[in-house]
DNA sequence: TCTGATCACTGCACTGAGTGTCACCAACGT
DNA sequence: ACGTTGGTGACACTCAGTGCAGTGATCAGA
């Protein structure tokens, strides 16, 4: 009773607004007033697209999947991060590109903050959600895996070292931006991650910390057992100078 | 056709052999034969109670969906690997710990090559059960990253150092798992998980390379910059001593 | 102005996964 | 013999997702 009445959808441009909330957009505030009240699971595709006054099946037009309406942009973000790291400068340091890349996630987050709030909530407590999220943020580790293995694919294990880093740059990148959701992005994002993309990035890449204000990294404590090897305190002695 | 002739279902224990396939066993039987004679999607729940013998109710008994069917021992294997972890000495190597959890998981695909080659075949072929096994791999990557929370939990930014190393583990260890099915099981699934872990181990453990069992942890190297803060120094001697 | 094409949208019917409910039956203890 | 319990099958139902046909609007060109 609602699909026929509502929205009379003209063309005459008499829309006082930016004219380009197409529907889409509808049925992403209907979706989510709806998942917000009742639960997720509680809302039907009926429910939604008669709050949005649409037809059932413009909602599959515009989203594959139920899941989908609960992140709408990632797609757009994905192809964002692709295109930034094609255009990357052969000369510049993976690790680093990996991590600035992963930061543009941060800022799509960041740009909604209310909106990222409210979905990290729904894929709380939702396990469909939940895993949904997971392919989501698969994609995106798969691209910087693929780009790394582009460029230290001919090194030594250079395949695994680049899933490997990929892995642990998404996760550090995941455990701040959670941790900022967490407290309803009331904390500074922009901090938060850059430590720990900074961690990641001394772990696997050149230099420690990008700016070095007072650099905690820059204190070490050798502490060795008696008996230990030479060649095994050189070693850490190496690989300790090699992060400068 | 299938469903009421098939299978008469007797109680007398007249199975000649170990007499507890019990219906689990059949279906999933039934489900692999299908999905790789027809595929997965094109096989529905009707299919596989049918050519198993079995009411469809019954199989959402023992399967709470569809694509669970396609791992049907995960959750026993997550179960153990919780049991290993938490049955962990408190002066173990957490990293070296969280890879041989880890191992375990590779024992269970060792443990059915075939099988698992199968199934790593139709995974990578419909994006559903990808989805799946997404989900699977994050609760697996849960309990090495709360285990090791528990072990660095009081250090600084020991929870996302938990979460990297956790991820950085899965990785290399999946990184050699799938490079095992692809080469259908021929290659030593063992050396090239030893290999992958133990540059996972060497990146965040303490010791570099693998063999060497002896006491890695107790070479650090202390690298202070000038001008350093004391109670940086002191802080960092701390916590590198609380490691023992 | 008429016409044909295209596009966005809707309604409808259908498949298939997953659930709730109930009846059935075998095994078991009393 | 009895009631109980647990595994099972049959049936009906909800809902996600798809295929298809139809409709109205815009726009091209005659």
């Amino acid at each position: 009773m609602s699909s026929s009445s509502a929205a009379p959808r003209r063309g005459d441009g008499s829309d006082t607004a930016g004219a380009r909330p197409p529907m889409r957009e509808a049925l992403v505030a209907a979706a989510f007033r709806l998942f917000l009240e009742r639960g997720y699971e509680q809302t039907t595709v009926d429910d939604i697209v008669a709050l949005a006054g649409v037809g059932r099946r413009s909602f599959f037009r515009y989203f594959p999947s139920k899941e989908d309406v609960v992140f709408p942009d990632h797609e757009r973000c994905l192809a964002d991060m692709k295109a930034f790291l094609d255009s990357s400068p052969e000369d510049a340091d993976p690790v680093r590109r990996v991590c600035d890349a992963a930061r543009l996630v941060v800022r799509l987050y960041a740009e909604n903050p209310a909106f990222s709030v409210q979905r990290y909530d729904l894929t709380k407590k939702v396990p469909g959600l939940r895993a949904y999220e997971l392919s989501v943020v698969w994609r995106y580790e798969r691209a910087l895996a693929q780009y790394l293995r582009g460029r230290l694919g001919g090194r030594r294990d250079g395949s695994m070292r680049a899933d490997v880093i990929a892995a642990a740059v998404v996760a550090a990148h995941n455990n701040a931006l959670r941790s900022w959701l967490r407290s309803k992005g009331q904390d500074d994002v922009g901090a938060a991650v850059d430590h720990a993309l900074g961690y990641a990035q001394s772990t696997f890449g050149g230099l420690p910390v990008p700016p070095l204000p007072e650099g905690p990294e820059d204190v070490v404590v050798v502490v060795s057992r008696r008996g230990t090897p030479l060649w095994q305190v050189v070693r850490e002695v190496e690989t300790a100078f090699a992060r400068d």
